[in-house]
DNA sequence: GTCTATACAACGATAGAC
DNA sequence: GTCTATCGTTGTATAGAC
């Protein structure tokens, strides 16, 4: 019995089955997604597959899983800059990684089988909005020991300041509605920025 | 054929139909759902199901459509209230309709199969979101005009407030994680609400 | 481990009687 | 409109050879 988890040594077959389940879930979510058209993608038998893994759900776990380990450092940023500066670009770079398509297909896919999978879905808040909301709160402190912030509870800013970022535009951009992309990022940035100012500033 | 979309004239079968497709769409997912057991849950005969609708995905619409079309009454408020309390009576609802088991299933489900039904997507998020954006959007022009409240761009202050709402609490309950509950609504409320007065008060 | 071929169940949709 | 019964397809998972 493979264990798919714990020790997944490396193997070509077994990261070409990885990637195109990958591909495949984040496509079409997770009950479209047939193993066969994961196996020719993969360029592999479906024997192989469940040989590599136990069945579908177990595959699914190992993609999220593998998709979440690689998590982003949203916070290292010029220790010159002053609070303006470094919320925006913190705020830039959380919402255009919030705004990448597989983020959004990833979005979608967890939360959908969140009710199903509670351990998948908290592996996926840990490394995901977690992690984030970890690192924004710690920029956030530090924003508050230079004395460029008035800073009570650097959680509850952080949530505020990521609630403030993930708008509108992100609901649209979720449900595939139109937008005028560029500009909106800046502007929904500048104005999460511009309130946190107003709000926090010395 | 039968016009599920124009013109549904009440049949008992058909609510029966509509209601238990509702059930187990929220319940189990689009795919997971299957005619058979909608049609159990009915007590109405599978072939019933195709009298009525064109297929599943004509049910689906009908049942997201149906759903959609009672929208809330959130800004209804005592006009003598301050800013403080008139956004605190506001959040409370938003996020209260928010946490609702129902709504969050129907956000999953609906983001969920946004790329594969964009019209769905649409529908969902004008009497949804949408709807309460613009709700919230006059609450604020209001107190604006009535002198509480700095507003210049009304709409950009509702999308920051509803996203001040819609923070962590909201995704850890979207995936089923644990949360302390009564206590945090109102605590976030209080949050955005204080921050909102902090960044626009007069 | 990897393949081909297949077993077996579930599903969407329909036929035909009433 | 509503039912029972069924068709054809697709999907997960496995057997057995190599």
């Amino acid at each position: 019995m493979t264990e798919s988890i714990r020790c997944p040594r490396p193997s070509a077959k077994r990261d070409a089955i990885l990637d195109a389940a990958c591909a495949v879930f984040l496509e079409v979510g997770y009950a479209a997604a047939s193993m066969d058209s994961v196996a020719n993608r993969a360029s592999v038998s479906k024997a192989t597959i469940y040989a590599h893994f136990n069945d579908k759900d177990d595959l699914f776990g190992a993609v999220i899983r593998m998709r979440c380990d690689r998590n982003l450092n949203l916070t290292s940023v010029d220790s010159a800059l002053d609070a303006r500066d470094t919320l925006t670009v913190i705020g830039q770079r959380f919402l255009n990684l919030l705004l990448q398509p597989d983020s959004l297909s990833m979005y979608r896919l967890v939360t959908a089988e969140a009710p199903r999978q509670p351990d998948l879905a908290r592996a996926f808040y840990e490394s995901g909005p977690g992690t984030s909301k970890t690192q924004i709160a710690q920029a956030i402190s530090d924003l508050g020991r230079r004395g460029l912030l008035n800073v009570d509870d650097a959680w509850q800013m952080a949530d505020l300041f990521i609630g403030m970022l993930r708008t509108d535009l992100f609901m649209r951009t979720l449900l595939g509605l139109p937008q005028t992309k560029e500009r909106t990022v800046d502007q929904a940035v500048s104005a999460a920025v511009e309130t946190m100012l107003r709000a926090f500033g010395p």
